[in-house]
DNA sequence: CATGAATGAGTGTTCATTCAT
DNA sequence: CATGAATGAACACTCATTCAT
């Protein structure tokens, strides 16, 4: 009998080394080739596992949405306070971004992806869900009308995006938590001022 | 000199071209003649006007940042109120998104390109300078201590990239101007709070 | 203005190059570089002309057909006596086979390819009404049933084919002209014989 | 020694196997994995039984010619009268092409690599040594001058050759065993009207 | 100056062959 | 013995770049 493998484990280790070579050498520069020698098998094997390149990239693409989509959902039901909730949030959606095993370079390649492509419907989609949400909270916190809470959840949402994007460029001086937290904080200072 | 005005006005045209081409089909898919077709010369012509691939697109990465740099730094060392200065700044920059002429689906390219290289540092360099001279203001608005003051600085950075972001994904959903607007003066509120 | 060059004229350059390649090598040995040496031209220029090999070879299957087509019909149908008609006739097929520009050994990687993929309905549809044509001259001759005339139209079509490849496997040997000549004439002195 | 039996009888139904694959995909298309999934083993089985790809073509090239060979010197060398052992002759080999186990199509294939190679010797000696022995047949029913007679032997060959073609071609629209023997029959009354 | 035909280095992909199980 | 996972040499094909016109 020839040797076994788990098939699936295999299949991550090989799209693990996919994202890193992606993140070092951006999806064009990176040869099948370099994925194989970081994933430390032949350029063949690569083949067994993934049809073709578009299929890899493909899978790293489709992985990425999901990350805290349930917990933000969890928290955002949950009995707390409105604030409590925002600050909960934001503080589960920072920490997520800290904890990314992929390097954060890979972001961009991934959003530069799929904002080509099918997927970018999704993205929309999943933005306005998602501000709509908060956008609730918010109101119930500010009690003003509608349509200025939804432009602050979109200020809340857009802080979160701008947020990696900061820890893709300087993890050292931007403390995403830390200033995660006190900008939220901050914000619920202001919504509640008026009331 | 009508020459030389031709001249750099076809480099420009091109260099258009490429800007639209690499947001289409991305900097690793887009060939020279797509740059070509779509700036509607010969593939050879192209080469009269940079050297070659990668010089059209550092000149791309280059001619990306300089945006609104001076008027921001104007406005931040006027004599209006700190809260003014603010909210101008980040009308600005908010207008400076929606006016770009290069369609938005470039951004990503073009940090995707930035994170690499030799230009990651800059970045960080600049992104540290405007959140220090930001912290300035929002401490003169806030009062308390300077870290705090830093932390919503870079709060109010990572917000401005996020919006960038927004504006790829759905400029029809999230209307940038007013969702910066509202977002920043409810930050404003909350600075002022406490005071 | 770049080179100017006659694509049709190229084209048929690199066809007849693929002809002697693949007569030499067999479609699977031939390589694609193989076929650019013998044109002349490089690698890449091969792709300027042909979309990919499998192209190359489909041109190369249907060019095989129309041989001398149109002279069969012409002699067939002319007012000559039937035993003239043929032996016309098999005389413009034996030379046909004879003067074919492209290499003796192609022959069989044209027909084995073409029993395969969706030419083989053709093939046996020409066949079958070149055969009833002979058919209708043999049985002026013969004047027996019509399924006689038939099968001997059948075996005329065979011989021929048969020639073919006696001319692949030794030119020298089995002078087809000659052979093809008194074959038929026997035939027809057997056709004539019952009468 | 019932382990040799079966030894043997594995590389027989590879070689099978590998008949049938070769006539479906091409010598070139098929792959081992082809012929492992179509003989019912695994892809490394069949290294157990054939050194390489090119060692299971050269079985199969080598196993085709002597198909009919001791059979036809058999006749030829019998004491029957010469036109019956013509006719017989060309009956044998004719149901011979029909009762060929291995698909049609693989003839192509056989001879495609024949005509290349060092075989193509082989070939050309045997057509010749065949059609001299015929050639004295001929000349036994017609009596004439010996070329005459090995320009028609030759043609004999040709059509048996051709047969098989046709075979290939249409095995319902040519059958094949009727059209040799009528077309065999009319040759040689042909022979016989001179004397 | 402008062009696009030509080129070949470089890559994606295939598949014969090996070998650990 | 039998297997199929793994491998990398070999090949098809692409595309940045050159250059004759």
């Amino acid at each position: 009998m020839p040797k076994i493998v788990d098939k699936e484990e295999k299949r991550a280790e090989i799209l693990d080394a996919a994202i890193r070579t992606f993140a070092k050498k951006g999806t064009g520069g990176a040869k099948i080739e370099d994925i194989a020698k970081e994933a430390g098998v032949g350029k063949g094997t690569v083949y067994l596992y993934f049809k073709n390149k578009e299929e890899i990239l493909q899978h790293i693409l489709m992985q990425k949405a999901p990350a805290g989509k349930e917990v933000a959902h969890k928290i955002l039901m949950s009995s707390k306070k409105p604030e409590e909730k925002l600050k909960e949030l934001f503080k589960v959606l920072a920490a997520d971004i800290e904890n990314q095993s992929s390097p954060p370079e890979i972001q961009f390649e991934i959003f530069a992806n799929l904002v080509r492509g099918p997927h970018k419907e999704n993205l929309s989609i999943e933005a306005t869900l998602f501000r709509d949400t908060v956008a609730e909270i918010v109101q119930q916190i500010k009690g003003s009308d509608k349509r200025d809470c939804q432009m602050i959840a979109a200020g809340l949402l857009s802080l979160i995006h701008g947020v990696m994007m900061m820890w893709v460029i300087d993890k050292e001086s931007f403390p995403i938590r830390e200033m995660t937290e006190k900008t939220v904080e901050t914000l619920i200072d202001g919504l509640k001022k008026e009331k």
